[in-house]
DNA sequence: AATGTAGGCGGAAACGTTTTGGGATGTCAA
DNA sequence: TTGACATCCCAAAACGTTTCCGCCTACATT
């Protein structure tokens, strides 16, 4: 079966018809639309896209670009599946479909973003992990193509996004240490080019100096947000000369290097050094002594994620009067055993 | 910018010149060429893929299913963007991208790929996880488009796959393990609708059966592969009256659930039980005691895969001249603590 | 009987691109 | 001067669909 023609004349009908018949449009005969139907399951018609969405202008489907680089894969986790389904959950209301673009581990993801919105293949896109100031951000405000964002950005001014309250998270972190007695606290962060980098180690900073303890450059490690971030962030600790009592990591899967690293030098984390996460990383949850971690139910942060990119585009916009809004999403401290001892006063 | 009329009216050329300007036919003026390009960058330009593809009747996008429920979300790991890495080293030479489609868990996804399919986004699709009797193998079948799978099926006869050696893999537990004294070897499979399920079963009954152990039924326990079936499979391990010695897991992940029921237990695991693994879960890879496993690359199971499907489309089958068969991949051992004894002989 | 109305359908335009066939111009050789 | 040929470009067709507009028929209303 070639085309709606085809059917067409195989029913004696004009395509228009058929057309109508088959997208439940009203001025059609019941009797017609059921033979047109039928016809239309015998011979498996399915409408092509192409010619259907260069007619209207839309593709009902929603981009979501992900970076497939072999660090980015062990990285990730489970985090862009999560995301997915409560994104899905929000589009189904409305018939859209989520299409997940890989970006190749060897192209710069600007190109490759520019090349899939030149397909057209999306209506809108959702991009991540965006820097201080990202291209991606650019790009799509001049293509003037909706989009959302995990993770606020410096560029192109005011744009939809979603964000983890990486302030909030680094503020209860130091807090909580400092109750204990905590006085020397490391930091583990990425570059401060990233967004999160930069926010992170600030609230820690404003946090501990609030408590009247000085900043200290040398506490904030500056790693990649991985397991082998992590095996260097303990391995740079131990050589501090003044060794702090606890560390903050940005990223639990780091906790997995981290953990590995310490033991081989014989600390005893949770009783020689107290270690508090950020993030929900399944491979963490199997660590022993268990992980102090803040959580968050990627799920709902992919509904909001989505009610978010809709509020802003014209279509949908209706269906969320104040979803426009940007949102920082809380996370919630899950408790471990990793730093559960408090540190006496010292003179 | 709309489209290439406007386009070619700023520019007062036809608009075919300036397609074949920036496709890079021969028949331009280097000249006007150059325009070309340039006007289209100051614009940003890009053709509108619905037109180009309706046109051409093809969008050189090669989909790759995925399953997106919670459950599905749990289990996979990152087998998927492993995978893809592979799949893209392939598909870049001919500039092909890849997409994933990511099913929702409350569809069907016989109707999800169905609808995919209609769409024409992709010219070819890639399938996981197939089951003896796979309607989507059929659906993909009957509707011509060209498709590869990860696993095999008895659906639709022959068709383009890439397998993993699950025969091999029991074969060789089996016969590690009888090597080293044990006669009670349990063995975990999904639902031998699954044709995971029904091969690892059989090849496993083949290979006691040969070293003169009766096979027991009682020992084949059918769980879901997850971290929870794990953990049930050694709830009913520790319920059967003679217990095994032994037993092999089809999914590394079923490990951390075992782990943690058999310690509940008092089981000392590399002791009282011997546990091998099969495939690589990188959750899996911080037990202790490590786990003996069956590992594999699975950026080269996504190269192979993808040269499978290439090697099945009429476009791209001189490329690869002997990629047509379908490739059973093999695993190899890593040896861990979790099966490092030996039973001595019983009476 | 004349008019109005609704249902049902066909014809044709439009979406944006690529590609084909051919036309115009210029150059070179005979 | 003519013809052959190459270069460059234009016009138009084609891809498959949806949707607008208007026509026809049947029926109800006056």
């Amino acid at each position: 079966m070639k085309g709606i023609r085809q059917l067409a004349e195989h029913l004696d009908i004009s395509i228009g018809t058929v057309s109508r018949a088959l997208n439940g449009k009203p001025d059609v005969n019941e009797e017609t639309r059921r033979r047109v139907l039928a016809a239309a399951e015998e011979f498996g018609y399915v409408a092509n896209q192409s010619g259907r969405s260069l007619r209207q202008g839309e593709t009902k489907v929603i981009g979501l670009m992900i970076e497939s680089s072999q660090e980015a894969v062990e990285n990730a986790d489970n985090f862009f599946l999560g995301v997915t389904s409560g994104l899905q959950h929000v589009f189904a209301r409305h018939k859209l479909d989520l299409l997940m673009l890989p970006c190749p581990a060897d192209e710069d993801p600007c190109e490759y973003l520019k090349r899939m919105v030149a397909r057209r293949v999306v209506d809108a896109m959702i991009i991540s992990n965006t820097q201080r100031v990202d291209r991606r951000v650019d790009l799509l405000s001049r293509a003037k193509i909706p989009f959302a964002a995990v993770g606020r950005s410096l560029s192109a001014g005011n744009f939809p996004w979603v964000d983890l309250d990486f302030e909030g998270v680094a503020e209860r972190a130091v807090e909580r240490l400092v109750a204990r007695g905590h006085r020397r606290i490391a930091i583990t962060a990425p570059s401060s080019e990233v967004n999160l980098g930069y926010v992170f180690v600030e609230s820690y900073r404003r946090t501990i100096e609030r408590h009247g303890i000085p900043f200290d450059p040398s506490l904030v490690i500056r790693v990649k947000s991985s397991e082998q971030g992590g095996y260097q962030a303990a391995h740079e600790l131990l050589q501090l000369g003044h060794r702090p009592t606890a560390v903050i990591l940005i990223y639990e899967l780091m906790a997995i290097g981290l953990y590995r690293r310490l033991m081989e030098a014989g600390i005893r984390i949770g009783r020689d050094l107290a270690v508090i996460g950020f993030r929900d990383a399944p491979r963490a949850r199997f660590l022993q002594p268990s992980l102090s971690c803040f959580r968050m139910s990627l799920y709902d942060l992919g509904i909001a994620l989505g009610q978010t990119l809709l509020a802003n585009m014209p279509a949908y916009r209706a269906f969320y009067p104040d979803g426009g809004r940007n949102i920082v999403w809380p996370l919630e401290l899950a408790p471990g055993q990793s730093d559960a001892f408090e540190v006496e006063a010292q003179a």
